[in-house]
DNA sequence: ATCTTCATGACAATCATTCTCATCGCGTCC
DNA sequence: GGACGCGATGAGAATGATTGTCATGAAGAT
């Protein structure tokens, strides 16, 4: 296993920009972080805030989803598989766990035939907070 | 429960779009769509496609998933509540069934205090075909 | 300090999807 | 068998997220 990849370069916007990722609860867009950086002073492209998310992504240092609206949305999580469960009108994001989940998953690709199975398997729902409100 | 829906007008290009979503075996988006039935000498414009596709997803017709990168493909689906298990060379597609995953799903609800959860659950791998291909 | 190379930022380019609007043609009522 | 009202259509423009381009900047190694 010889990493081919280039090394990724520490730099003021990539520092920013894990920063504002961090700072959510929920997950966020390129574009909202984009956002925020801007309104707090920072002078970071739209581009670079995409390019350096989708690396974090890569590296497996932020998670993503895509929200029913069909945008890719990003948050750090707890290392480890699991799953979210996000509120539609906050965006607050509790992490959760499937038993069982995998070992279906295992056993659907199984019988149909399929390798290399990915899933895709995430919640939405209004949380009691935005329920009441 | 005075359903105030417009009626949905019979059309030759609605009925073209539905045979041609019925004809495939797999998920296929509108711009698909549109093509096939460009190719197989149809006049209907794209943002018909579009539309009539919306429709017939909103009336539960179709069944709709989002690819990995982004678009929406429909599909003529069985009946009552599943998921897909998609080919991501062919695109064929798998019913599969999850059971367990909704009362767990609710269960996970009731523990958070979140409402009206739906949940967006997909399988991609590779199928035996497109394995040895 | 220098040099190599990846990173950045402004902006253009893509691409899926939606909107606009004039026109068409279902479904219906006479 | 018309005439009518309104949803449906189609062409093209508009939108909006994401990606590409390219000249310049600045990490990290020497």
């Amino acid at each position: 296993m010889t990493s081919t990849e280039p090394v990724q370069r520490r730099t003021r916007q990539r520092a920013e920009i894990r920063d504002a990722v961090e700072a959510s609860q929920a997950f966020a867009t390129s574009q909202e972080i984009h956002d925020r950086l801007r309104h707090s002073g920072s002078t970071v492209g739209l581009a670079t805030v995409y390019r350096a998310l989708q690396a974090m992504a890569a590296g497996g240092e932020v998670d993503t989803i895509r929200t029913p609206d069909g945008q890719v949305a990003y948050r750090t999580c707890t290392p480890g598989h699991h799953h979210h469960l996000v509120c539609r009108g906050c965006g607050k994001t509790v992490e959760i766990d499937l038993p069982g989940l995998e070992s279906q998953t295992r056993a659907i690709a199984r019988e149909y035939g399929f390798a290399e199975i990915d899933h895709e398997v995430e919640f939405f729902g209004t949380c009691a907070d935005c329920t009441a409100g």
